[in-house]
RNA sequence: GGGGAUGUGAUGGAACUGGUAGACAUGCUUGGCUUAGAACCAAGUGCCGCAAGGCGUGGGGGUUCGACUCCCUCCAUCCCUACCA
């Protein structure tokens, strides 16, 4: 009667009953309604570890709430535009969108087969004209409004592909394919005004209640709010001046020099006629302006032999041109306090530069010559300002400089206007046209959507919408003469800004239809903590652009917010003739009396764990999982193996076990049979125990996805509750008493697993319950609060915090009658003289500790 | 450089509000089954110690009757850093 677990055969034949119920699919507007969003992958071939494991927990939540009566929108789509598409194109010979085509359609199989339960009625695309349209048509209201401008800025040139890289294309300086020295050139480009939304998104942080803490504190940080004064440097023997920023107006006193960006105006011009200084400024032109590279940047400066005159002591100061000034940010010149600003400080060491201390430090160990004290304090060495703390001083010092160096007190933000402009093909035409009269126009509304032109030729170089002079032609829509294209495509983070909203509302005639507004906001978002700040924040932005437009309702995309940790896995690599690192998968990889060794020979090293990438070579392949295992096993490995919102580090031997609690589970249930039993009135006290911990276990599994977001311990809880089933209770002459017991357990156990393992929890109960699928009920099961009262409750009895000994008492005792009982306790007794008992501690059905001398 | 996390047995982790550290699982050891192996089943498994007991949550310090949990400090690892998505 009882068969052999097949995942293969059950999980196709439960796939196949869902595809013809159309169990994911929604129609009814009914509450409450659960809308659970996982962020939409990349298209890039096929499913990786970390996708299973981020599209894993939405199923999870979104099975758990369907069975506790929500109406729940699952949905799911490809955020299509992208580099690797292009790359693709340029090393197979394949027009992206049929790539890409090809990949959804692998990776919707491979999602079927997981049995994720998605709504694909709603599947978008975004790089389908349908979905892009909206997008342009959005981009033309917000052009109009006077939230896009043009300015020009840095990319990234390869020279001999003559095309423009992306930051991760650009390697040690030079181009990944051509290895051509990269180029800084500046170019026109379209701008987002973010920045004038930084208080909204800043307060809108506050009301996000349930999202991660690390997250909100990471978006604010990122928009970096603070106050500081602008003002100016008067320049000696010249009539010339230049502004700088500060926050720290209270260290003015240390301000032993200036320097500026070697792009700034006063070093373009002292470079016309002083070649050291035109050779200086030559040098630092391609330099990596990425704030990582920029940290590891070795300082480097030039004196320009021009002196600033200090705003308040009028001593004359050096201005130097150095390289870790950035023209873009500020106002492309400081003031440098080397004793209290440590980039200032290593500067002015390696230069020789006066250092002079002007803010106390808080402890006698603080020495100027070792580091830069950058803690506020209060003031010395300032002439009349000495003593004060830093508010009285900024405000103090402020004064001055409005009063005497045309300072200006401003809140600063380091959040910059949102660039997003791309120099590529595969993305959304920016809908603008450029005519030579008239100027940048938006094109008409009833032009869009703007395609893509059909690709003819791949070229082996950047692809790119420049090159498609056809394409380009076009009428001015103001005075009909012929007139241009944009060429620029909108940065990808476009499309994955307003997805949620499509989702919630997709229409042939809008943007968003009326449904949305029943569905948003996004009731739980699931996504990899690499996104904390930028799609998360472009997404909050677009969020409010929306509601402006009157498009949606509510002010914050998305409520719930989980950010799920990465999969890594060891990395192991030999090094070649030239000393850099080669990969190897961990297939070719063994252990030999000499240590590791790969299949060539050669003396591995084991890197660790890092993130799962192509790379590194450490990527394990759901799609052979699923083979040897099945989904519900994977699902059930990476639920299981760590927090959600931690890293999971990859086990093969560890996922083993999950197959083997899920056999387990099958042989169990597999060989009972569900009768209807009543309810016995009276239990004998295993069965009673056993109920107990059933209701318990329903209770805290309940809590765990309901409330915590804790999807580890559920499955831990589950495994504790099969194993605490007597021997005899799975016997087949176990008493009616206490198979109704067991059988509430396996029923209880089979729904309260069913999120994680949706095909084989329904074949089971199938079994179990020996109905059709259909006629399953897959409600949660209903907690008997009367049944997790206990009669007697084990106290632990510690002596100066040490436990000693443990006792049953009855339950709710107080402690005149618990004390007693732990002093005469055998074991307690030796420890605690009764005489040098001080002070007794007891904290009601827990503990007692008694506190002795 | 800046910002954010993490650190607990051999390993992944649990301990939810400051109250029994190591649940659950992996690995390993022993035994059963088997011609053998795999699978499966049973028992054991933080460290030191014969035991009593002592020690133990990255290191050091502090608060507390009591600290994995709170505070200070140091160290290590990982992620993000604006054109990867």
């Amino acid at each position: 009667m009882t068969s052999e677990y097949n995942p293969k055969e059950i999980e196709a034949s439960i796939q196949e009953y869902w595809n013809q119920t159309n169990t994911s699919s929604v129609s009814k507007i009914d509450t409450p309604k659960y809308y659970c969003l996982s962020m939409f992958p990349y298209p890039s071939g096929k499913l990786h570890m970390g996708h299973v494991r981020n599209y894993t927990i939405g199923d999870v939540i979104s099975r758990f709430k369907t069975m506790n009566g929500f109406n729940v929108l699952q949905p799911m789509g490809w955020d299509a535009f992208g580099l690797p598409a292009e790359n693709a194109a340029i090393e197979n010979n394949v027009a992206p969108n049929i790539w890409t085509e090809k990949n959804i359609s692998h990776m919707k199989q491979q999602f079927k087969k997981l049995g994720f339960g998605y709504d694909w009625s709603r599947e978008i695309n975004t790089s389908n004209p349908d979905y892009y349209k909206w997008e342009q048509w959005f981009f033309i209201q917000l052009f109009n409004k006077g939230l896009v401008y043009r300015k020009e800025s840095e990319v990234n040139w390869d020279p001999v592909d003559e095309t423009v890289l992306a930051n991760e294309q650009v390697i040690d300086g030079k181009g990944w394919r051509s290895g051509a020295i990269v180029q800084k050139r500046k170019i026109d480009q379209y701008f987002l005004k973010i920045t004038d939304y930084c208080e909204d998104l800043l307060e809108g942080l506050n009301t996000l209640t349930d999202w991660p803490s690390q997250v909100k504190l990471m978006q604010e940080n990122w928009i970096g709010k603070s106050n500081g004064i602008s003002f100016d440097f008067n320049i000696s023997d010249s009539n010339k001046k230049f502004r700088v920023f500060t926050t720290r107006p209270d260290t003015i006193f240390g301000a032993t020099y200036c320097a500026i960006a070697a792009e700034h105006p006063i070093s373009l011009s002292l470079a016309e006629n002083n070649s050291e200084i035109a050779a200086f400024i030559e040098s630092q032109k391609n330099l990596d302006k990425t704030a990582a590279s920029m940290a590891k940047l070795e300082k480097k400066g030039i004196d320009t032999g021009l002196k600033a005159i200090h705003p308040i002591t009028k001593e004359l100061l050096p201005i130097w041109i150095a390289n870790f000034i950035l023209m873009d940010y500020g106002e492309g010149a400081v003031m440098c306090v080397p004793a209290h600003d440590q980039r200032d400080w290593e500067f002015a060491t390696k230069y020789d530069l006066d250092i002079r201390q002007v803010i106390a430090g808080s402890s006698e160990d603080t020495d100027i010559t070792l580091s830069a004290i950058e803690e506020k304090g209060n003031l010395i060495n300032s002439n009349t300002f000495d003593g004060l703390n830093f508010e009285q001083a900024f405000n103090r010092i402020s004064k001055v400089l409005v009063a005497e160096a045309n300072g200006n007190v401003e809140v600063n933000y380091k959040l910059r206007d949102w660039g997003i402009s791309r120099q590529r093909y595969w993305g959304c035409p920016i809908p603008i046209i450029h005519c030579d009269k008239c100027g940048i126009l938006p094109v008409n509304e009833k032009d869009l959507p703007i395609q893509l032109p059909e690709i003819e030729n791949i070229s082996t170089r950047g692809l790119n919408l420049n090159s498609f002079e056809e394409w380009k032609k076009t009428t001015c829509p103001n005075c009909s003469n012929s007139a241009q294209r944009e060429t620029d495509t909108f940065d990808t983070f476009f499309e994955s800004s307003w997805y949620f909203a499509r989702f919630a509302g997709p229409s042939d005639s809008a943007m968003l239809s009326e449904e949305s507004k029943y569905w948003l906001p996004v009731d739980q978002y699931i996504g990899g903590i690499e996104h904390a700040i930028l799609h998360l924040l472009y997404a909050r932005f677009f969020n409010k652009l929306m509601k402006e437009q009157g498009l949606i309702e509510n002010s914050e995309p998305f409520t719930k917010l989980l950010t799920q940790g990465m999969v890594l896995a060891d990395a192991y690599y030999y090094l070649n003739e030239d000393g850099n690192p080669v990969w190897l998968n961990k297939s070719n990889v063994s252990e030999s009396e000499k240590g590791l060794i790969s299949v060539e020979g050669k003396k591995v090293i084991k890197d660790g764990m890092s993130k799962m990438s192509k790379s590194k070579l450490n990527g394990v392949d759901p799609e052979d999982l699923m083979e040897r295992y099945g989904a519900d096993t994977i699902r059930l490995y990476t639920m299981f193996a760590a927090p959600a919102d931690q890293s999971l580090e990859w086990s093969d031997t560890s996922i083993e076990g999950s197959a083997r609690f899920i056999k387990r589970l099958w042989n169990l249930v597999d060989s009972m049979r569900f009768q209807n039993l009543q309810e016995p009135i009276e239990l004998e006290k295993i069965a009673k125990e056993l109920r107990y911990k059933t209701h318990k276990t329903l209770q805290k599994v309940t809590n765990d996805l309901g409330e915590r977001g804790s999807y580890n311990t559920p499955i831990a809880a589950t495994m504790e509750l099969i194993n605490a089933i007597p021997e005899d209770f799975k016997s087949k002459e176990i008493i009616e008493n206490n198979k109704f017991v067991v059988q509430e357990l396996i029923s209880y156990v089979l729904r309260m697993l069913h999120p994680f393992i949706p095909h084989v929890t329904l074949e089971l109960l199938k079994r179990f319950e020996n109905k059709k699928l259909v006629d399953i009920d897959l409600s949660w099961p209903q907690l008997r609060k009367d049944l997790l009262i206990l009669d007697e409750v084990e106290i632990v009895i510690q002596v100066n915090g040490k436990v000693r000994g443990k006792m049953l008492c009855s339950s709710d005792s107080e402690q005149q009658h618990i004390e007693p009982l732990a002093l005469q306790h055998e074991n307690v007794a030796k420890f605690v003289d009764p005489e040098n008992l001080v002070k007794v501690i007891y904290i009601k059905n827990k503990l007692i500790n008694l506190v002795v001398k």
